[in-house]
DNA sequence: ACATCAAGAGAAACCGCTTCCCGAAGCACT
DNA sequence: AGTGCTTCGGGAAGCGGTTTCTCTTGATGT
């Protein structure tokens, strides 16, 4: 039970004795009564409302001071029907790409003062949909990162979800703007690299297989196919983590390919320390590219050759793309694609003649 | 303003007309109405509270799942006095070492129906005592990272968070859980490690100036010059970026030292490739240090020698830490200290002869 | 000097939910 | 049948604000 019976008695704040401890917080109620007005003129006073006298507003504002009075977020939410913050769904917080845009919704979101909650469903995809229900309960609005959600469920749920930005899907049920980087072109231009260094024989070492971004890149893969049919492109399950790309050196290095695109930089570079402590050299025996250009694919040796994607700007932007719907009441904005940046480094060179 | 003048006449939802897009969000009211009880008896079934008649408990459980309602969080937040929500004060989310907390943190408590609000500094650390302030108003608690608060300020500000947890720092104005990690323990176990490789001559690649964790480590290395008088300790300027450390390798090579203790790993990577870039190697021609142990730690070439630091347990417990509080009024347990783990990888080796 | 009006502050309703308080109803016991 | 309990649900009072509505007051116009 909340404490009643708080400041009935002994005037404001300061009791003399029983000092702290039990000193509950003040509330507008003490403002007012300090200041001799009523708790709406307080009100009136805290927000801005001009149509205060100024002498008025001056007395209040020296009471809110005194009294060190700040007016409790969670009673402005109810009356307000607003709670300045946003949730985000994210599959792994482990994920640099997820931390990326995380920080670059927080950051941006804070400059207009509003704030961020973080729901991590684990992987778990089933989650995720109650995840995302629970956050916009508790949030004026959700910026969804739902990889492995089926479609159907995220067109049923998108409409609940109103100010909903999407991440890496798309949905019709509602227009919703929806950030989606583009794997597939990004794929399509480091295989098209690989070619121009004479490679014909390419393997892409996948990622897990209900990711979407996945389905994109194979997808881009069957688009490089087409373009390039005299190119032998074969497939190996892989994965997204360090050891996933590790554990691959063993097929990787048996399955006769020059080249190898990796699903993602970190399964890169696991891949990428295994074939170094079997004794195959990068790139002078294997051509290898990552992708997401995170901070340490400068500083493997060799620098990965990677697609850049423009992640904190991706923060930046869902978080413009969010206040939008919030402030006026916009329909949606159409997708924004990004591309990837193909960052050219050492882990690629010429095929070994 | 709020929608005034919702559910007045024409029953409960399902409005014949003028279907979606205005049909505002239910209410304890409706699954009321609908189930023929007061509100009161609504709220008692939502809650678990046994001492309503089963068959009504029924009947409003149906009409609630029939209506999907879901009783609003900031009503209830209100009500109860509780979130169910805490914050956590970060000075950079694009560090590792948060990233990590906030992801333990962020997963305990959710297995504990608890939510995680970030807060991100910026690295300002003026903005650190407001954050967190705003914070403990929507929040039951917080978990405070400040490494760069001065202490006087900490000191002032911990009383008024009270359900609250300090990270890598303590303080003395009120009990307080603190969880630190013990960096001076850690570095002085990895000189040692590297005197015993015959290192006589070793050098220190500094964190920020005003960073606490790089402090414990001077005063670390302090109590190890006393332990190990015929060694040569000088110290260098760096940072905890990878650029600071790359930029650094010049320094780092013309010192003299035969062995290099980095702040962390991230600059003990950018100075990995920077020396790499000169043509020195490690560890034959010096040997080098990391800290954090940081998932790519073990995939530099070579792998870097560092002090793993539980982090994930960190957040894990800081959760614990943060649940005693809110739970039983539990005075604050004392501080935990967490010893790093060294971990001898291929970046150090004997000294050359 | 009187009517009109604008400004400004207080009373009260409201946001959505929890819970105290109390009265009504059902039951057993004498 | 009357008394005393217990059980259970509705009314109403919060939680801490915002905002509408209304009334008072002083200023202005004629």
């Amino acid at each position: 039970m909340p404490a009643r019976t708080l400041r009935a008695a002994s005037g404001i704040g300061k009791g003399s004795m029983a000092s702290r401890a039990t000193t509950r917080r003040v509330g507008i109620a003490d403002v007012a009564s300090m200041a001799g007005v009523s708790h709406a003129t307080v009100s009136r006073v805290m927000n801005g409302n001009t149509t205060v006298d100024v002498v008025i507003a001056a007395r209040v504002r020296a009471a809110a001071k005194e009294l060190k009075y700040k007016p409790n977020p969670v009673g402005r939410s109810l009356a307000l029907g607003k709670t300045d913050t946003i949730g985000i769904v994210v599959p792994d917080l482990s994920n640099p790409t997820f931390q990326a845009i995380l920080r670059g919704l927080s950051i941006a979101a804070a400059r207009d003062g509003y704030r961020v909650l973080i729901a991590d469903s684990s992987e778990v995809s089933s989650e995720e949909a109650i995840l995302a229900g629970e956050a916009r309960r508790r949030c004026d609005g959700v910026v969804l990162c739902a990889p492995r959600m089926s479609d159907a469920e995220l067109e049923e749920l998108a409409p609940t979800l109103h100010p909903l930005v999407l991440i890496n899907r798309t949905t019709d049920s509602v227009p919703t703007p929806s950030l989606v980087v583009d794997y597939g072109q990004g794929i399509q231009e480091l295989a098209a690299h690989l070619v121009g260094l004479g490679h014909r024989k390419i393997a892409y070492l996948t990622g897990p297989d209900r990711s979407a971004s996945n389905v994109q890149r194979l997808r881009g893969l069957e688009k490089f196919k087409a373009d390039y049919p005299d190119v032998e492109l074969q497939y190996l399950p892989g994965g997204n983590t360090y050891d996933a790309g590790f554990e691959s050196s063993d097929a990787v290095a048996g399955c006769g390919a020059t080249a190898i695109l990796v699903f993602n930089d970190v399964a890169a570079m696991g891949l990428l320390s295994g074939l170094s402590e079997r004794g195959i050299r990068v790139p002078e025996d294997l051509s290898l590219t990552g992708f997401d250009d995170m901070p340490f694919a400068r500083y493997t040796m060799p620098p990965l050759t990677t697609a850049a994607v423009p992640i904190s700007e991706l923060g930046d932007l869902a978080w413009r793309r969010m206040r939008e719907q919030i402030q006026r009441n916009d329909a949606a904005s159409p997708t924004d694609y990004f591309p990837p940046r193909i960052e050219l480094r050492g882990s690629t060179g010429p095929v070994r003649s």
